[in-house]
DNA sequence: GTCATCATGTAAGCCGTTACATGATTGC
DNA sequence: GCAATCATGTAACGGCTTACATGATGAC
């Protein structure tokens, strides 16, 4: 799940860890709080598997002033390259994540893998949501039905239980509960209005923006 | 959690292990769908600590038919002799979960913990506030207001993190983070009419109905 | 006969967290 | 001189999931 929404952040551009876990948080709301710890291991499995690319700290326009490696370098003086590498002033280097056409072809398999997109989870759901420009839309419009339909499943079990619930909720259990169920109902509109806009657009645009690198 | 969850049921009645999971996600749903194997284990781990007493099967009136054990039972006569304890007739043997004064004091800490209490999770939140009535009035409204706060901070960050945006989200992820914060919204206002009602409340009935037991 | 439900458990693994380690720059 | 922010990483651990193992009963 991380990976996949460091692959669709990295999809419509370039940025290093740090920023990542900015844009999740602020911008998203989704990972409220990635740590680094699960973070920065994320982004080493995916260089490691071919998905993305790292260079170090490239300026805009200045992308491949190429750094010579003399060998082995201390600690100390690799440390003092990388903070030139920045333009001299400022911040420590930052390792710039760039996302490769491997990179591509596993995003759009984690967005539309079936498994995971079939999880009763709000938070996969959002993120998928939130990605969904990269889904073909008849994708699209089965992942917005099946949360649908698992969210009308819940209200309809929840109201089962309790119409059979041999003695009521206290005060606070209840709240809740009552709570919950309203949630899950404004859910099921909204969905019901992404559907809807989802069905007429695809009468008026067939098989349109289905890349969305920028 | 779950063990606060677990020991919060069994505040009530006594409860064998599949029970418990049926109460969690029909009833209150919270853990939609905790799966055994993590709640036996977690069951083991509260009869370890002492926070519960297990009963085999004790039928209503019936709860203490000793049933000799006479050494070593190969494992077909055991299941038998389980069989039997249900009343002749009828599913596998249960055990019964009864929580201990062990396990109430335990349970009065977990549901208190600063630590956990103060995690910005909404499970946790749901849960602390689905067993409020076991919390003494001062820590029930501290529960919601810090719940509140971190809503109303995290609605703040998400507009201000909005407006700094260089560039707009698209349709999708805009729609995503819209919702989101409506909902937080919405839920701003639902605790402040809990809050609300704990205020008027606690100057009714002061310090009334701090034990929870049936 | 075989499927769903009730009932308990173990083993392996995933996905995340916290805590620790390091280090520069900016502002008070 | 000290805290906050930017920036990257490792190590240990936690808590829950899936898959596996077992077995009875009742309904179709």
């Amino acid at each position: 799940m991380l990976e996949l929404a460091i692959l669709g952040l990295l999809g419509e551009q370039e940025l290093h860890g740090y920023e990542i876990r900015r844009r999740l948080r602020d911008e998203l709301g989704l990972f409220s709080n990635v740590s680094f710890g699960s973070l920065y291991p994320a982004l080493s499995r995916l260089e490691r598997s071919g998905a993305v690319e790292t260079a170090e700290e490239s300026g805009p326009g200045v992308s491949s002033a190429p750094i010579p490696m003399t060998g082995s370098l201390s600690g100390e003086r690799a440390a003092l390259r990388a903070r030139r590498a920045t333009g001299g002033r400022g911040r420590r280097a930052r390792k710039v994540y760039r996302i490769t056409e491997e990179g591509r072809r596993q995003f759009a398999q984690l967005l539309d893998n079936e498994r995971d997109a079939a999880a009763d989870d709000a938070r996969s759901f959002g993120l998928r949501l939130a990605f969904a420009r990269y889904l073909p839309p008849h994708a699209r419009l089965r992942l917005l039905e099946r949360r649908r339909a698992q969210l009308a499943q819940r209200l309809e079990d929840a109201r089962a239980a309790a119409a059979a619930a041999e003695r009521p909720l206290d005060l606070y259990a209840r709240s809740v509960v009552e709570h919950a169920a309203e949630s899950a109902e404004r859910d099921i509109s909204w969905l019901d209005r992404l559907i809807d806009a989802e069905r007429t657009d695809d009468l008026g645009t067939p098989l349109v923006n289905m890349e969305g690198h920028n």
